[in-house]
RNA sequence: GCCUCUGUAGCUCAGUUGGUAGAGCAGGGGACUGAAAAUCCCCGUGUCGUUGGUUCGAUUCCGAUCGGAGGCA
């Protein structure tokens, strides 16, 4: 039994497929969600319901609190795990999610080691870009690793500053950190990337998939969340597509109506994104929209497994 | 019926003292190594409502006409 991933856009219907493999070849389900992992956040993150995950085990899904902070290094760490652990006892994991970091620090076997975070270090840099500019701090990451300052724009201030922070803690460069965190890269693993011929398509799909979102109780869902404070500013969970739109409404910021084509257009945008990220990876390109049904896709699925898995 | 304002990119609008036009959003492409559903980069030709006139030249000025908004009757 080998691992099977299954990546995608968001609404591309890899849930389902996860599902439907599981079925087929005694299988688990690791969520590969940056979202997922907090409990609480149901409906906005298209969750399983607990009927579907009472049918196949599901890992990595609810295993902290909204307000808590979890990292790349965290997943990457419990994935292994739980892969291991699901390989030990003869069943075939199913990797299924949409954050393509998690999805690539496991195809890597990516080492994060243990260290390299200093919050008030990044807090520091950020006031300095603020108050210097930042071309200034971008100067001083040119200093450092001129590799990563060549790599990374002086716009994106996160980056830059978690390449200065890599220096200063690790006494290495950001470019020799990252060569040795790659050095042992799974290919033992049959990835399955979901796509589409027709963006239109997807896109409707993931209207749809909103309004029902609504229907279901979405905004009940972040108004709670936003009373138990898990929605606060810093709070990954407050980033979380659906819920960051919902609460401008809930604040009496803008219509509802207004907070839901937000919604959409942030989901586009998102699936877009995950789109380009999938695109650079080989693995076994399935397309949803040639299919006619679920069914169908999982049995083109099962297909490719038999062929190319072994 | 009369008066005023308005008609420019898929949407909201700038602008051209007359030399065929540009922002935001939407859309497309890309990057991504401990926040990643985050963060960041690149991409703008459209009968300038229609039609006459003035002009070397009109989207810009003038007239007519057709939409839209408001005001007075």
């Amino acid at each position: 039994m080998i691992p099977i991933a299954i990546a995608g856009p968001t609404a591309s219907g890899k849930s389902a497929l996860a599902l439907g493999l599981c079925r087929a070849l005694d299988g688990e389900i690791v969520s590969l969600d940056s979202m997922q992992i907090y409990r609480t956040l149901d409906i906005g993150t298209a969750k399983p319901t607990p009927a579907e995950r009472a049918g196949v085990p599901h890992h990595l899904i609810d295993i902290c609190e909204p307000t808590d902070k979890f990292s790349a290094a965290d997943f990457t760490a419990a994935a292994n795990d739980a892969v291991s652990d699901i390989l030990s006892r003869g069943k075939t994991p199913v990797l299924c999610g949409g954050t393509g970091l998690y999805l690539d620090s496991f195809l890597r076997r990516r080492d994060y080691g243990d260290v390299a975070v200093d919050e008030n270090l990044r807090r520091e840099l950020f006031a300095f870009a603020e108050q210097n500019g930042n071309a200034a701090l971008h100067g001083m990451l040119k200093a450092l690793d001129p590799n990563a300052a060549e790599a990374i724009h002086e716009n994106n201030v996160k980056r830059v500053v978690r390449a200065i922070e890599i220096c200063k803690t690790t006494g290495m460069t950001k470019t020799e950190w990252d060569k040795a965190a790659d050095s042992a890269p799974r290919d033992d693993v049959f990835l399955i990337v979901l796509d589409f011929d027709d963006r239109e398509k997807l896109y409707s799909k993931i209207e749809r998939r909103v309004d029902k979102m609504i229907e279901d109780g979405l905004v009940d869902e972040a108004r709670s969340a936003l009373e138990t404070g898990a929605l606060n500013a810093g709070t990954t969970a407050s980033q979380a597509i659906g819920y960051k739109e919902l609460i401008q409404y809930l604040r009496g910021e803008c219509s509802l109506n207004d907070a839901v084509e937000q919604l959409k257009t942030a989901t586009r945008h998102y699936a877009k994104r995950q789109l380009t990220w999938f695109r650079r990876y080989g693995g076994c390109r399935l397309y949803v929209d040639r299919c006619e049904s679920s069914g169908e896709l999982l049995s083109a699925a099962l297909d490719a497994i038999k062929e190319g898995g072994k």
